[in-house]
DNA sequence: CTGTTAGCGCTTTCAT
DNA sequence: ATGAAAGCGCTAACAG
């Protein structure tokens, strides 16, 4: 364990400090530690030497501005960092972009539209590479204000609104679809819906696979049985209560979220009824909940992942590949069956 | 919604541009664009509107490195984000550390000693202005070097070893020794053990409280009943499965995270026995499981903001300020019984 | 093989 | 009220 560095001072030793020490130039040292051949073995010894005594680390910050080449820093803006969804997004995010010696900039913003334009402004004065975004759904400008400025973006599970960028999709609209057809199939005919705020674009998707599966069965959906607009599973369980209140209640209930999910499955087991119930999105326990459950899943960990790649692929062309045109990947969805 | 920049070339804005177009020196421009005070009003607006007109966005990369004052990011350091008391924890500190401007950069080791070890020189080098970590147990001379280079770090549920350092701990042994005499009061003799790795901190600490708890009741554990090194739900599982199969099986098993419980509790399901179950931490869906359980509870979300709120005074008062000497805060627990 | 010069974009210091 | 010079730590580009 070396001396971090010179008690003269507080500071952090610096290159200019390592040559010195080595009696060479700031040229050299700055060769050694990047490992340029053309340099003495001897020469290089001594320097590295050097840089271990005084526990040398090259400043990065130097670094990139020297470099022009952004900070290895990647941006990920998502709404709320507890929901699992959006923990697994930034785990395979990361895991990726890792393997490329970036590192993932969190950025929360709790659903507010404000927080997220700022946040994103930010992000791109701070010169990240890249920013991976799921944009809470109030407009996308300021995400193609970042990428008119040339730093490449990725949207996970929306697309972009209103200018060119990546994105990775899931097939929101076959899976929800799927689900709400295999309740008609058995027979459920009054089935309702919970979703997100309508401006989500998940949620709307998911909501036309619900109108979809109706409309294939030759059935229209009742409209009061659709409830928008639940981001958390307290308002999520609030809401089917107050279907399961009405006087035809329904017999089903498809919910396009997780949070939905959890709170429409609270209901129904506080009511008592026997109400069948599909979401959209596995979450752990959910086969251990005493109920049946029919869910839409996917790869989430490989959404991330994917959303990470195609990232890498944009910062690896800005150093002089080239990928083409924008990409759009879509994830395919299965059905699983949960309970007895 | 301005052109983000001049299009003649794919860079940025810089100063320079800004203060071309308003026909002024880059220093004023600089000025103009920090609120100094000494502009004369219309030169100020001259500015603001060729900054405006450019899209210009100050590179934050250059200002760090002028001002000398670090980044404005803290490095959160831990082994896995997809496990929800890492995420609320990574909440947590973002909420907090936002409000002071800073951005949370992520570090996920999944356990791996020589990738936390990267991650944190890395962190280092790349001038963070400080690091809020759970070091996985094998060792934080990493961190007490990054400490000795003046950066501050705060640990989050581990207490530093060797070195002096701000951090924030749960009440291990209380929580564990309370849920266990539980256990014990209501007769059950033979409590099992279900637990992490023996080198992570909380892990040996509560089975030290469940240790105590049998030894306040003048009892001894059976060491084999004592299963440590599972860190994940499946692994927890298998070794539960393992103790329910013993001869002399145990009656009750006390688990020393949400890991170790959701593995436990599927081994018993499973088993079909009626194992009374407790474990440390709460988590989504533990009230409806089915089965009755008794967890050893926290406020996961404020030992998130108490460790972004050290950190956020060590920087301040790396700006001037002065804290004192360094400090342990303890989370006090509950005790919360699901299930009917 | 090694060193000198110059400059990334910004701001502090010292003029004017 | 404004500007010129210098430099944060580092590295291309060019000497020698």
């Amino acid at each position: 364990m070396p001396a971090p560095h010179d008690s003269r001072t507080g500071q952090p030793p610096t290159l200019r400090d390592v040559a010195e020490r080595a009696e060479v130039s700031a040229m050299t040292a700055s060769r050694v530690l990047r490992d340029d051949p053309r340099v003495l073995p001897a020469t290089r010894d001594r320097v590295r030497a050097a840089a271990a005594a005084l526990g040398y680390r090259p400043n990065e910050v130097a670094r990139s501005l020297r470099l022009g080449r952004g900070t290895g820093l990647v941006g990920l803006v998502v709404t709320n960092l507890a929901n699992p969804f959006y923990s697994r997004l930034a785990l395979g995010v990361d895991s990726v972009v890792a393997a490329d010696g970036l590192k993932t900039v969190i950025g929360n913003t709790g659903q507010d539209p404000d927080v997220e334009r700022d946040l994103v402004a930010d992000l791109v004065a701070r010169r990240v590479d890249g920013i991976i975004a799921v944009p809470a759904g109030s407009g996308q400008s300021h995400l193609a204000a970042a990428a008119a400025e040339g730093v490449p973006v990725v949207l996970a599970s929306r697309p972009p609104e209103g200018f060119a960028a990546d994105c990775v999709l899931v097939d929101d609209f076959g899976g929800a679809r799927a689900a709400t057809a295999l309740l008609l199939a058995r027979g459920h005919h009054r089935v309702g819906f919970l979703g997100s705020p309508p401006a989500v674009y998940t949620g709307t998707e998911r909501l036309r696979g619900y109108h979809a599966a109706h409309a294939a069965a030759g059935l229209t959906a009742d409209p009061r049985l659709v409830r928008q607009g639940q981001t958390e599973p307290a308002e999520a369980e609030r809401a089917a209560a107050g279907l399961l209140a009405l006087a035809e209640p329904p017999t089903a209930l498809f919910c396009s979220n997780n949070r939905n999910t959890i709170g429409a499955f609270r209901a129904v087991r506080a009511t008592g009824t026997d109400t069948a119930l599909a979401g959209f999105d596995d979450f752990e326990l959910a086969d251990a909940l005493g109920l049946p459950l029919t869910l839409v899943t996917y790869d989430s960990d490989e959404l991330g992942r994917t959303a990470g790649r195609l990232l890498v692929e944009r910062v690896r062309e800005r150093r002089g590949g080239d990928v083409g045109g924008h990409r759009r990947v879509v994830m395919p969805t299965g059905l699983v069956e949960y309970g007895s």
